[in-house]
DNA sequence: TTGAAAGCGCTAACAC
DNA sequence: GTGTTAGCGCTTTCAA
């Protein structure tokens, strides 16, 4: 057992051949004789010889790494990012660099920089504006980003918020709910979307939402805005919430309260976190195929790597869960005009 | 805008001086003239320049970056452990590269070895029996692991299993429950401790469990396992899994069949994943600390690399986390032995 | 305080 | 097939 470990020119010396020869079979680049190859696979064997990636990096200009910047590990939404983006960057021999910004803005643009250094490619999601991104092209890597960026020409890959909210929010109509709120994020780039989805829709049907803001993207949100949104003059029967943790929060706050869900509000979010499925009752939501956004990132950048670049945004299509969390209202409940469609009309599931 | 990213030549020339200079001017190793460090400040800044990081370790022999293995980042105490580490390591400027070895043992090994190539020290959790983890040594990197190793002197962090679920069957036999039954996962180096854990607290009160077997740490385990423990031959009124997620699982599918929570059966977990607060009921467990787990391992990484090894177990203490999920249970339904201890006794919270 | 030069471990021409 | 050699971008003596 060494100290330190071997390096190709221990090798050659052992093996009694160059280190050209070394490099060649360690890479695999051709063909040797039988008895130079025994002899290399013997000192190899012996010494534990493993090549240095970094001074392979250093000549060939690639890492085979791939940086993945995310907002917040814990946020299941991105941990499912993060699997998807692993599996398919292992199935190609990439390693994943993590790195998680914590939601905040000023140690983003560092962090990135410095995680830029170490790979071939970034993925990243930020609440940076599409227009402030141009240092993030200043790093010379291949890079996708999360969401469409409608000022710069990079690759894309999001899911389809404007659809997803419009599908959720037909569903709640169609169930014959007519009084609606929305508990949003502000600083998120899919909350607008969100919105006018959601408003789109409501338009149709002659019906509006309060806007309620959660400031952040988790449980406590949901939580902290429970008694504004049940206690208040105008308590809604409805309530869309910008992701599925603001929306277990208030769950768990509005029940905390004496409210019976769903029979008191529905409530429903977005992403279909794994443990939506698990609260009793199972929180309706949108399927926003977070691991197969990873999945889909990682497969355009390795494209952009291998050069056949695609700077398109390209979108996966949300899938509404109906759970129980959301519930039909009879017409006694209800104070809003009539639907013009029928109530058992369109819903997915 | 350059194509490619300027060097430590580049920046020399601009500035008129020697590439050493700039070497020592990035390090900040020492003081400068002014001329010289205004022309340097200028030429860095208009050539945008940075330092290559790997060219840098090729010679320090010092990456700053730490590789963190985990069995799976979808379960919760792994990504808590990772929000932990990856903020210790970012406070001491270190990048983190995350492996997610997806409870494959196959795989683990070569990333692994593969990780260890790229960074200075390694965070391990894995299945491996802790009399093979010699390759682990061999890799010549310091290393941190999970759950304590009984055959070589390696660092190493925990929570303490045993006492975890001491704590849990002590609080459940102070409920009052008689027919516990634990539901595990064989592979994992913590399910013996618990079960020794639960059963040490049993005996002293002349109990004893049924032992069923989940397969995976997943709610899914949870999900299958449930109909032969709610529709056997002997209904327990307690059961312990070998996780929250299991038992998440396990209450949905009870719920399914009919059951009411937790008037049936109690139901308990450890880990305290950050869901399990939203369920209803919401989930008994303990919690093991995840989040201070991968600190804590990171600073023992951190202060081995620095030369202060302390090759030792550092546990964690458990703290009980008591919610709906179990319940007080009356004498009427009780025909097991009267307690021994009172009822009201000893529990924490 | 500054610079010249010798590599770190490896690959990629190019010879043989 | 195999060897020679010139670096990749940087740090680090050692002199000046």
């Amino acid at each position: 057992m060494k100290r330190t470990s071997s390096t190709i020119r221990d090798v050659a010396a052992a093996a009694g051949v160059s280190v050209a020869t070394v490099s060649k079979y360690m890479n695999g680049v051709q063909r040797f004789s039988p008895a130079v190859e025994a002899r290399l696979k013997a000192a190899i064997e012996q010494l534990g010889y493993r090549s240095n990636p970094l001074a392979r990096s250093m000549i060939t200009g690639e890492t085979r790494a791939i940086g993945l910047a995310v907002l917040d590990i814990r946020n299941p939404h991105f941990t499912n990012i993060v699997k998807g983006a692993n599996r398919v960057a292992i199935e190609h021999g990439y390693t994943l660099l993590l790195v998680d910004t914590e939601e905040n803005q000023t140690r983003e643009r560092p962090l990135i920089e410095a995680l830029a250094q170490r790979v071939d490619g970034l993925i990243v999601s930020s609440r940076i504006p599409d227009d402030s991104v141009q240092w993030m092209l200043d790093l010379h890597k291949p890079i996708v980003l999360f969401g469409s960026n409608r000022h710069f020409p990079i690759p894309c890959v999001g899911t389809d918020s404007y659809l997803a909210a419009y599908m959720l929010t037909r569903h709640l109509v169609n169930q014959g709910h007519r009084r609606f709120a929305y508990l949003g994020f502000g600083q998120s780039r899919w909350n607008d979307e969100r919105i006018r989805g959601m408003q789109s829709c409501l338009a149709e049907h002659g019906l509006t939402a309060a806007l309620y803001e959660g400031h952040t993207p988790s449980p406590q949100a949901g939580e902290r805005a429970c008694s504004s949104i049940m206690l208040g003059p105008e308590r809604p029967d409805a309530l869309i919430c910008y992701n599925d943790l603001i929306a277990l929060g208030f769950m768990k706050e509005a029940r905390a309260l004496g409210f019976a869900l769903p029979e008191d509000i529905s409530v429903a979010g977005f992403d279909n976190v794994p443990y939506g499925e698990y609260t009793s009752p199972a929180l309706t939501t949108v399927d926003l195929q977070s691991e197969k956004l990873g999945e889909l990132a990682m497969h355009k950048l390795i494209d952009a790597l291998a050069g056949k670049s695609d700077a398109g945004y390209s979108p996966l299509e949300p899938r509404l869960v109906a759970r129980d969390s959301t519930l039909r209202r009879t017409a006694s409940s209800d104070t809003a005009p009539a639907l013009t469609t029928p109530t058992r009309n369109g819903d997915s599931r």
